[in-house]
DNA sequence: ACAAAAGTGTTGAGAGTACACCCATGC
DNA sequence: GCATGGGTGTACTCTCAACACTTTTGT
């Protein structure tokens, strides 16, 4: 794992000219991490404590180490942050323009992940002295461009969502239809047909009922279920299109 | 455009301890180059000329300069490789895994493009010495990581042609339906039903009669259409879900 | 008994798919 | 007149959207 300092002519596109050093960049990675948390969806927040932003909010991310990969920093951000190991973690996109950070230029490689709120409160007795929630519809203001971020990481979660399985990730393991539809209702902003979300999800054979019931509440009691992802693997091995 | 080489603490994010300089990596854009040709999808490829990989054939591309942003570097990359200064381009992902390029850490924003290959031939009187169109079915073995990019851009590509227009991106300004089809039909590597094809169309509103014939062929002559960008626009302002 | 959430089917509209023949031109 | 690609319509299937009442439990 040489840095290789001689350059690479021409023809070999590497460098623009013979001998040239290759120009190194700061590289951060930044995470919009999901929840969902008293019907609403939220994102994890830090506030700055250093200029320039200082008493601002953006999102948790920093550099990258020379011994990582972008994607070992994003995880490794996020523990630093949160406590928490496992996630669902996704690279979104990557902004490198020249004056999106004032202190020069910073590229960023941006993720989304989400995570089962129940699971995170467990976890997450470490370092959230700055951190805190927001309502997605309801950000404060936030240094860099991590504004933008944020909007790509919701409409790609939004997409995501119908044809994928990351609502999952949002919810314990076993779940009523209603928290499912509830989690659906609340990264899309709008509600569902109860019916015909029903049907939709029980016909896609991807729920596996547990046989369990959810007697928590002082209603009827629901039935649990869980997500099936032997059966996606099987149906996706057989060349049928189904949400993964 | 200071390169603040402070470092900033824990709470801040960046860097992990005080004053610590921000590590710096190699950062290059890499871009896969479609167009069609002879009634199949292609893809540019650069014959490396230095070591490691010296023969070896490898996207076009190369290192981020300090004064340009990762999307400029790749625009410019291809323009130095093909001449050309109008395509479609758009970001496809970042790999940033430690061992992907045997030199050291290299991350890659990569890039997919797409150009009309009739306009390409105009312009690419440049440096094309080391540069050759391959067949997607039948590529050569490829440098680095760079056989796993093409698949991504292959796969987002027949993805976005489905809800997007960049089919027409590979077109000239004026076409065919039949020559609407077959990019079509290149691009996603199977044969769609004619009637059907036109039938959608034809409905969607997005093609301009511009009652105008191709009279080239020794057939009968086919009438010439252009994409109507402004309607899409319009339909999309009143929210109808239409291919953009 | 009543409040509160769980659970359940049918119908109509629109989109997608399958499919075969005539038309206009150059040679 | 024939070869070549251009151009056209219908019927079936399936998916999506709209829509209201009964059931089960705790209090």
């Amino acid at each position: 794992m040489t840095e290789s300092p001689n350059g690479f002519n021409r023809l070999g596109r590497r460098g623009a000219s013979t001998q040239a050093p290759q120009p190194h960049h700061a590289v951060a990675a930044d995470v919009v991490l999901f929840t969902i948390q008293d019907e609403s969806l939220k994102v994890l927040l830090v506030k700055r404590a250093t200029p320039p932003f200082r008493g601002w909010w953006s999102l948790p991310g920093g550099f990258v180490r020379k011994d990582e990969s972008v994607d070992e920093a994003a995880l490794r951000e996020l523990q630093e942050e949160t406590g928490i190991t496992t996630v669902y973690l996704e690279q979104l996109y990557t902004f490198g323009d020249l004056d999106r950070d004032p202190r020069g230029h910073v590229i960023s490689v941006s993720y989304y992940a989400v995570v089962d709120w129940g699971q995170f409160q467990l976890r997450a007795r470490a370092a959230r002295l700055s951190a805190r929630w927001f309502a997605v519809t309801h950000l404060p203001n936030l240094s860099f461009d991590h504004r933008k971020i944020v909007s790509l990481a919701l409409e790609r979660l939004r997409n995501k969502v119908n044809y994928t399985s990351v609502a999952f990730q949002l919810l314990p393991k076993k779940f009523t239809l209603s928290e499912l539809q509830r989690a659906y209702e609340v990264i899309l902003g709008q509600r569902v047909d109860k019916r015909n979300f029903r049907k939709k999800m029980l016909q896609l054979g991807i729920l596996r009922n547990t046989k369990e019931q959810k007697v928590e509440g002082r209603q009827r009691p629901a039935r649990l279920y869980a997500f099936a992802e032997t059966r996606v693997i099987k149906l996706q091995e057989k060349g049928i299109i189904v949400p993964f």
